[in-house]
DNA sequence: TCCGGAAATTAGACAAAGTCCAGATTGCTG
DNA sequence: CAGCAATCTGGACTTTGTCTAATTTCCGGA
């Protein structure tokens, strides 16, 4: 895979979302560093050089991307969301002392025993989260 | 188990937890349901008749309570963290558009394949969230 | 090319959750 | 009762995220 700008804007017309230049950095952002970004980490990325997009759009548009499943949300630390490019079934690892997040391939995992669900009702995902810290 | 304010102030002490009236009451609120709770709805049942706790102390206490062990963090929703009176081992529910929060036994649970833990890490612990909404 | 409308972006006001602090209360213990 | 530590308090503050009304951009048709 080759995230440059060029290929973002294909990639965002394939999940049927209108690549403005705008939307096209905040892409790139994500998905050159296939990193854990956080709403506020993204705008800075954006903004190094100069002020280009505003908080508004930033927040928009990664609602967007989740939207289109472009990206993942995950929600692991109570005081701001993180947004996944990589939308393959996997999990996470948490160290809560240091706040980085990290993979967990779903290869191998396997989840077994959970209960029905309540009627009426389908599965959005499931989220396994391991948290970790330092030993002592 | 009868939830009495009485034995809650035996339950506090046993978590080393010196019972003031207030713990009394915020521990009360939580076990007497046991609901998942988030700090807001803790406030709002202990201050129901007459003010008679800060914002601040239900914070602190919530988090006292956290540190010791009587209750659990659940992050599920980005907007607020919810506390389980429930320490036994077990999973969640969660019906997305409801915000309704429900206990999974983890007695007939089984996950397995995960990979091993960084060096020098251990588990706190694993957090499973099966996310659900209604058909259509 | 110019026009008009739809889509997108913007600044900044606002909201909600949670933190922080300095001062007041409480409850021992001597 | 005095002194001291633990606890509680109101309120200012911070941070994340939302909302809105006004502007800008984009694009197809005359």
């Amino acid at each position: 895979m080759d995230y440059t700008r060029d290929n973002m804007a294909g990639l965002l017309r394939s999940h049927d979302i209108n690549p403005t230049h705008q939307r096209i950095e905040i892409a790139h952002a994500l998905f050159s560093r296939q990193e854990h970004l956080s709403a506020d980490q993204v705008m800075a990325i954006v903004n190094t050089r100069h002020s280009e997009t505003s908080k508004a759009t930033v927040y928009n548009t990664l609602k967007l991307f989740l939207e289109k499943g472009l990206v993942r949300e995950v929600i692991v630390d109570p005081s701001k969301v993180f947004f996944d490019p990589n939308t393959s079934p996997h999990h996470h690892l948490y160290e809560v002392d240091s706040g980085k997040l990290s993979d967990i391939d779903a290869g191998h995992v396997r989840i077994s025993g959970l209960p029905p669900l309540p009627p009426g009702m389908v599965t959005e995902g499931i989220d396994l989260i391991v948290r970790v810290r330092r030993k002592n």
